[in-house]
Parts: structure tokens; C-alpha cells; sequence
DNA sequence: GCCAACGTTGGC
DNA sequence: GCCAACGTTGGC
């Protein structure tokens, strides 16, 4: 598809890893407790079911993009938003007033080559991915398709 | 509406 | 464990 876009997912892996999609029932998983109203933004306005996701590990080791995922499902509310004894509860948003949202994402391949955060920033290709920038704290960011094709080709190829 | 204080993220 | 960079909160 021709608009097809681009996502980095970010994710703790002690928290939510890759493997732990791979193990869902049809390795799809719903993207929640997002909180950040820019993250939500991209969610809802630009997230579209095919677009493609590639699923980074942060505070991790090593820090690195370990696969690739994809939309399943676009934004819809997210419930543990008013779910009180969630981490994320938020009592601002209800079922009649959703303040956050989720998208489900699918487990597409695993990288038999992780791509590294020092590969990435040491890489001529990659200079601009908002990733490798100091202070990015966005916990979902776009890829332009020519980071998307320099990234999977490393991870699939070494 | 400004901005200082605070909490969180996340690489190092 | 440290701390820079952000986003959010709340006093004024």
C-alpha cells in the first residue's frame, strides 16, 4: 500500500517484551497504558491497520530494535484509563469521555539480527531517527520508510 | 498565562 | 545511580 506508514514502538522488555507478544494467542496484543497526549495524537490521526512497527527495547540490554510488528486494530478507547486499581488509571477519562486511547499490533517478524542503538546511531542512514536524538522521550515515533528498509534490512540481513 | 517545582523517562 | 530533557502541575 502506497501510504503505508511507519512506527517505533518503545518498550521495556522487563515489562512488555517482544517474546511476550510472540507468546500471545495470534500474537496480537493491545497497545495500552499510553499517556502522553502526543503518542495519543499520532494514535488516533495518522495510525492506520498495516501500518508497520518496529518494536525497540529500551532500558534494556541490549537497546535495540529486536522485530517488527503491525497494526491490527486503530484507536479506540483504552480501558485501563478508568479501571482504578490499573497503574495507569486516570480518572479524567470514562467510557462515555475516553481521554486515551489504544491500536492492537501484531507480531510480524523477529530480527534474527537486533539492531542496536549504537548500530542505529552509527549508521549515515539512520542520523535523523528521532530514536537516536538526546532527550527523545516519545514512547511511539514515526519512521520514514527509508528508516523502515535500512532497519529491517539489517535485522533480517546482519 | 507565566514559570518554578516536580515527576518521569531512559541513556549512560 | 546519575542526571539531562521533557511534560505536567499548581501557585501567583
Amino acid at each position: 500500500m502506497a501510504d503505508r506508514k511507519y512506527w517505533l514502538f518503545k518498550s521495556e522488555p522487563t515489562a512488555y517484551s517482544f517474546s511476550d507478544l510472540l507468546k500471545e494467542p495470534d500474537q496480537t496484543a493491545e497497545w495500552d497504558g499510553v499517556r502522553n497526549y502526543q503518542v495519543r495524537n499520532y494514535m488516533r490521526d495518522d495510525m492506520k491497520v498495516g501500518d508497520g512497527v518496529l518494536f525497540y527495547h529500551s532500558s534494556a540490554k541490549p537497546l535495540a530494535v529486536v522485530g517488527t510488528a503491525s497494526i491490527v486494530k486503530e484507536a479506540y478507547p483504552d480501558n485501563t484509563a478508568w479501571d482504578p486499581n490499573d497503574k495507569h488509571f486516570d480518572k479524567r477519562s470514562t467510557p462515555d469521555d475516553p481521554v486515551w486511547l489504544m491500536v492492537d499490533i501484531k507480531a510480524e517478524q523477529e530480527f534474527a539480527h537486533p539492531v542496536t542503538l549504537p548500530q542505529i546511531k552509527a549508521n549515515p542512514q539512520l542520523q535523523d531517527m528521532l530514536l537516536a536524538r538526546r532527550g527523545m522521550r516519545l514512547s511511539i515515533q514515526p519512521v520514514t520508510p527509508q528508516e523502515w528498509e535500512e532497519v529491517v534490512g539489517l535485522g533480517t540481513q546482519g
